[in-house]
DNA sequence: TAGAAACGTCAACATGGCTGACGCATTTAT
DNA sequence: ATAAATGCGTCAGCCATGTTGACGTTTCTA
C-alpha cells in the first residue's frame, strides 16, 4: 500500500504542476492574441506552420488532431486577416499547402515572445543540467505518434 | 542574432513538447470521462476537491481560476451525479464546503491512475535525477500565485 | 473513364468558458 | 437594530472551439 500511496502522491505532484504550468504558459500567448481578435487555436496553426516553413494541409490536420472543418474555420480566419497563405501542390493539385505572410510570422514571433520569458525563467531554475531530464520527460508524456512531429531537441 | 536565435529555438523545443505532452496526460482522463458523460472541467473539480479533503468554494474558485457560473455548472451536475457533497462551513453560513462521495473519490481515483503510468513511464524516461529539475522547472513556470495552491514536492 | 483522394462548405450540436443582472441568506459594520 | 457587504445560486445570452454528417469540386490514379 506504501508503494500505491507514493505513487499516486508522485502522480498528483506531477498532474498539478502541469495543470499550473501549462495554463501559464498558454495565458501569456492568450493575452496577445486576445488584443488581435484571436484564440489559442489560431496560434497553434501559426505555430506549426511557420515552425515547418511551410505545411501541407492534411499533415497541419494529422499535427493538431483536429476536424478539417474546425481547422478551416481557424485557417479561413487567418487568410482573412492575410496572417496565412495557401497555394497549391505542384506535384499534386488538390493539396494545399500553408503559409505565413510577413504579418503572420510576425505575429507568431511576438506570441513565441511572449512565451520565451517564462520558459527561459523555468529552464534557469532548474539549472543547465535540467535541461536534458525536461525534454526527455515531456518527451515520454507524448503519444508516440506525436514524437515524429517535433523538431529536435537543441 | 545568434543569442537570439538559440533562444527562440530552445524556446520552441520546449513550446511544442509541452503542447503535445499536455495533450496526451489530459487525453487519458478524458477517455475515462467520456465513458461516464463528464468533461474536463468535472475532473479539475474533482481533483483539487479530493487533494484538499474538503475545500470551500471560493477556495476552489480562485484555484480553477473561472467564473462562480462556470464552476456552479459544474458543481451542480456532479452533485446530481452523487459525485460531490456540499454542506455549509459552521463558522460561516454563507460559505459552502465541498466534499467528495465515496463514489466521487472512487472516480477520482480511477482518472488520476488513467494518467499515472503516462506519468511513471515519463518520470523513469528522466531517470532519477531529473525529477528534482522537472518538480522545479513546471513550477517556475507557474503563476507566482498558483505556487502556494500546491503540495509540496516529495 | 471510373473511383478515390484531398479538400471546402453548410448545418446542427456539445462543451466550457464569459458577462450582466437579480435574489437570497448571512455576517459585519454603524 | 438596521444597513451594507459578502458569498453564494441562478437565469439569460453570448463566444470559442470542438464534434458529426452530408454534399460538391477538383485532381490524381488504377
Amino acid at each position: 500500500m506504501a508503494d500505491a500511496f507514493m505513487s499516486d502522491f508522485a502522480a498528483r505532484a506531477i498532474a498539478e504542476r502541469l495543470f499550473f504550468g501549462y495554463r501559464a504558459f498558454t495565458g501569456d500567448a492568450d493575452r496577445v492574441l486576445a488584443s488581435r481578435g484571436l484564440g489559442r487555436a489560431h496560434h497553434r496553426a501559426l505555430y506549426f506552420i511557420e515552425r515547418a516553413g511551410s505545411i501541407p494541409v492534411h499533415e497541419l490536420l494529422a499535427t493538431l488532431g483536429i476536424t478539417k472543418q474546425a481547422l478551416t474555420r481557424v485557417l479561413r480566419e487567418l487568410m482573412d486577416a492575410q496572417l496565412v497563405e495557401r497555394r497549391q501542390d505542384p506535384t499534386d493539385g488538390r493539396r494545399g499547402i500553408l503559409t505565413l505572410t510577413e504579418t503572420g510570422r510576425a505575429l507568431e514571433l511576438s506570441l513565441l515572445h511572449a512565451q520565451r520569458a517564462r520558459i527561459e525563467f523555468a529552464l534557469a531554475q532548474a539549472g543547465p543540467n535540467g535541461r536534458e531530464s525536461i525534454h526527455t520527460f515531456l518527451e515520454a508524456l507524448m503519444e508516440p505518434d506525436d514524437r515524429a512531429r517535433i523538431g529536435l531537441a537543441l
